[in-house]
DNA sequence: GGTCCCCGCGCG
DNA sequence: AAAGCGCGCGGGGACC
């Protein structure tokens, strides 16, 4: 650790000579690259009291803040003048603000982001720039945070109000930048790039656009439907109090309720040791001799699903958007696995056995909706993996038939080639498979499953009969890791597409088949979009739902954009089986009609 | 009054 | 031998 060179020198721009001074800087000094931060009001930019308050460049020489309000002028200057390398520490964020509020579009294919190098290189570990700063450059460069943080509470300043020229706040914006540059150092040491690195800064900036365009919603059906639930909600939970003393949506007041009122037995107990309300265990009680038991029950699992629908989603789509569009936050690499998430709202988490939340996402004006869907790929992925020739037929054979996967597996397991799609054996077959995934003991298959244990241990010894490849690929893994774990301090998995590596948790080496089955997976299907990106479709993305796109398109384009999802949806050279998808729409209306029950 | 965890449940 | 994977969100309730 060389840390940060005690001549460095920090300057708030805030008078003609300092601007001056940043100008000889810029122009004057031979470098590679310059460190970018921003200081903002708050969080989210489409905030409608959302500020820029500051913008910091710098590199190890010197670190310069810029107060946006009074001084932009002089950071768009030198903003424009630099056409070098810009370093951030998670550029997502500085990016969206720096173009929203100043304007300004940093260059992505000069932009670079020590967050996801850093998550590429040291997996697993926390990535922030405070602990990255003191784990590897200077730990004394946190000491200005707490300064900082001991002021802005000693005079009740927040990010949106604390004055920029506070020394301490001035002094740590400047040194953000000088520190992107020190950690930018650090990780480059061997100036190459891992490959996993360039797919997420291609997933950067294509889901960078799908924030920006935002997501289309019907604000007068929100409403409606909005007002509708509340008031159904609110009639019933006040009766339930009223008429009862119970209280719904407590689980200890339901479960109290249910042992001391209605003499009804809770057998199933929350890992916490408290009686369980769930929904497995109230559909037990939906079993019961007693007709009030009965009753009540369905009242409770009907206002809580109508409960959950109001406030997750009507609610926070009329809280989030902004003129009938929603500009979410999806964080690309938000998962140990690599997969996404999408917040504010939580858009892939839409309940998709009725369209009713669907229904509220509409096409862009003109357009309409379709959407493309990888085919069960963790399941492809697993059968790839595993490499059992009889599983890798059977899947062929499916594709070729073109009917499904489980009810293929049937037919070979059972030796019976009519077995039917609604055969009683398909459930049990795709539970087990699914439990393989996942890692799952039989006893939890056949819970899922919600039938005897004997039963399900019978499916599952016929698949591991006819498939052994499966469980000899969950050996090997589990035996992969053990050996990290000795040799390499710390047992991990690497993903099909980049190589790059998930550490998977010590006491749980068993989850490392789902681990790398779910990441390559995430792998796959970024890969997917960045194809579909070069092929010029991605100014048309509406949001990804972890192995499914959903796209806006001009009417008239339907069948040439059928055929690009299509083809770059699909990848078969290097698998075992191909990775197909299917494709979906038009939908003139909403996102809803694909979820319609006689669709 | 703010913060954190538990519990339950939505999606893939 | 046995182990369901990954997320986000909201209400309740404990705690400070």
């Amino acid at each position: 650790m060389k840390g940060i060179n005690p001549s460095t020198e920090f300057h708030l721009v805030n008078d003609i000579e300092t601007a001056w001074a940043m100008k000889r800087w810029l122009s004057e000094s031979r470098r590679d690259v310059i460190g970018l931060d921003t200081e903002t009001s708050g969080l989210n930019p489409y905030a409608p009291d959302a500020e820029l308050r500051m913008v910091q460049i710098g590199d190890r020489t010197a670190g310069w803040a810029i107060p946006w309000k009074e001084w932009g002028g002089v950071a768009l200057e030198v903003l424009n003048a630099w056409d070098g390398e810009w370093t951030l520490h998670n550029l997502a964020f500085d990016e969206k603000w720096l173009r929203i509020h100043a304007g300004w579009q940093i260059p992505w294919h000069k932009a670079h982001d020590t967050l996801i190098m850093y998550n590429m290189l040291y997996p697993g570990q926390p990535a922030s720039l405070k602990f990255i700063t003191d784990k590897h450059i200077d730990p004394r460069a946190s000491v200005g945070q707490k300064i900082l943080d001991e002021a802005m509470k000693k005079e009740g300043w927040g990010w949106h109000n604390i004055p920029t020229d506070f020394g301490p706040y001035a002094m740590y914006s400047a040194l953000d930048p000088v520190l992107a540059v020190h950690i930018w150092d650090f990780l480059r040491a061997d100036k190459k790039f891992p490959k996993s690195y360039d797919l997420e800064m291609s997933t950067l900036r294509i889901c960078s656009g799908m924030e920006d365009r935002g997501i289309n919603i019907d604000v007068d059906y929100c409403e409606q439907q909005r007002d509708k639930l509340n008031e159904y909600v609110e009639k019933s939970k006040k009766w339930a109090k009223d008429e009862y003393g119970v209280n719904i949506g407590s689980t200890q007041s339901l479960a109290a309720f249910y042992q001391n009122t209605l003499n009804a037995h809770i057998e199933k107990r929350t890992p916490g040791g408290a009686p369980s309300m769930d929904k497995e265990s109230l559909d037990n009680m939906l079993l019961s001799d007693d007709p009030s038991v009965v009753e009540f029950t369905k009242f409770v699992l009907n206002v809580r699903k109508a409960d959950k629908i109001r406030g997750s989603y009507f609610e926070n789509f009329l809280r989030d958007h902004t003129n009938g569009l929603l500009h979410p936050s999806i964080k690309t690499m938000r998962a140990v696995t690599g997969r996404m998430s999408i917040t504010d709202p939580a858009l892939q988490t839409l309940h998709s056995n009725d369209s009713i939340v669907r229904n509220a996402v509409v096409p862009r004006e003109g357009q309409v909706i379709m959407s493309s869907d990888l085919d069960q790929v963790e399941f492809r992925v697993f059968a790839h993996l595993s490499d059992d020739e009889a599983l890798i037929e059977t899947f062929k054979k499916a594709d070729d038939t073109g009917s499904d996967a489980f009810t293929e597996i049937g037919a070979q397991v059972y030796q019976e080639p009519n077995f039917q799609k609604s055969d009683p054996r398909r459930k049990l077959i795709k539970s087990t498979i699914y439990g393989k995934l996942y890692g799952s003991g039989i006893a939890k298959m056949a819970q899922t499953a919600g039938v005897p244990f004997e039963d399900m241990k019978k499916v599952s010894d016929d698949l591991n009969a006819a498939y052994p490849g499966m469980n000899r690929y969950a050996k090997e893994v589990e035996q992969i890791l053990s050996n990290r774990m000795a040799v390499e301090k710390y047992p991990y998995i690497e993903t099909v597409v980049t190589g790059r590596r998930v550490p998977v948790e010590e006491d749980r080496l068993y989850s490392g088949v789902n681990y790398t089955i779910q990441s390559s997976a995430a792998e796959i299907f970024k890969s997917n979009l960045v194809k579909l990106d070069a092929a010029g479709l991605s100014d048309n993305f509406v949001v990804p739902v972890h192995d499914e796109i959903i796209v806006s398109i001009d009417p008239g384009d339907v069948e040439e954009v059928k055929q690009i999802l299509r083809e770059n949806m699909t990848t078969s050279e290097g698998w075992a089986v191909p990775l197909s998808a299917d494709v979906e729409g038009p939908f003139a209306r909403s996102w809803g009609e694909k979820y319609e029950k006689n669709h």
